[in-house]
DNA sequence: ATTTCTCGCAACCATATGGTTGCGCATTAG
DNA sequence: CTAATGCGCAACCATATGGTTGCGAGAAAT
């Protein structure tokens, strides 16, 4: 990600940080697999993807970085969660950039009509 | 990004792009900035920020191939303006994913009820 | 006509990213 | 006990990313 941060962007870095970790189709994938709720493991996960086991396992870490996923060892399984508030946070962060885009443009037809 | 891609993987791709155009702090600024729906050229869009005008010339086209932002030249000034469309997909792609992992959660309750 | 502004191109650099392979250690299954 | 499974660690690799600087061209201002 960017490195020399204004104090307006380290506003925006955690969200940032969620859209990063949502930036890349094996990453989506992985996403919506998660989002049944249940816990999978790394295999399970992998399984179907057009690479390898260690591949997926740093997708993971990049998404539990951004607070996407959390992971729980059991036996000799590492099983990941989905968590729901970093998406809702992320909906919110887009609906802000929406709204204030409806606005303006609503205001500059307003302004075209004079 | 993601290289090798699944048939899964690639449905995603698009959404990933914007994603990824998203994921970092200084082009949300842009973005942010952008959002009134006007033009701004790169120099009115550097100023204030610590980085070169070079520098957010490479993150416009970065925004630009996602297809957040168009461009177009007047005069020796290149002017930007956001496109709506991206982030309409954007927020629909979360909802997409918020929803079904709400709907699993209310089954998983359900069936914990039981 | 000269200077100033805005920009694009190119070279360059350090580090991050996305991927691989090989190996060893626990844990579970037979 | 032994074999198979699931995982983590480490080394390695190619390319992408985010940044810089220098320079030259075209447009605008004086």
């Amino acid at each position: 990600m960017c490195l020399r941060m204004s104090p307006a962007k380290s506003r925006n870095a955690a969200s940032a940080t969620v859209f990063a970790a949502l930036g890349c189709a094996t990453r989506l994938e992985l996403v919506s697999r998660l989002s049944d709720g249940q816990e999978h493991s790394i295999t399970a996960l992998t399984e179907g993807l057009p690479v390898s086991r260690q591949a997926i396992t740093k997708h993971l870490q990049v998404m539990q970085e951004a607070g996407l996923v959390t992971s729980q060892r059991v036996g000799r399984e590492s099983r990941f969660t989905m968590r729901h508030e970093p998406i809702e946070k992320a909906k919110k962060t887009l609906a802000r950039i929406s709204d204030q885009w409806d606005d303006a443009i609503t205001r500059l037809r307003a302004a075209l009509g004079e």
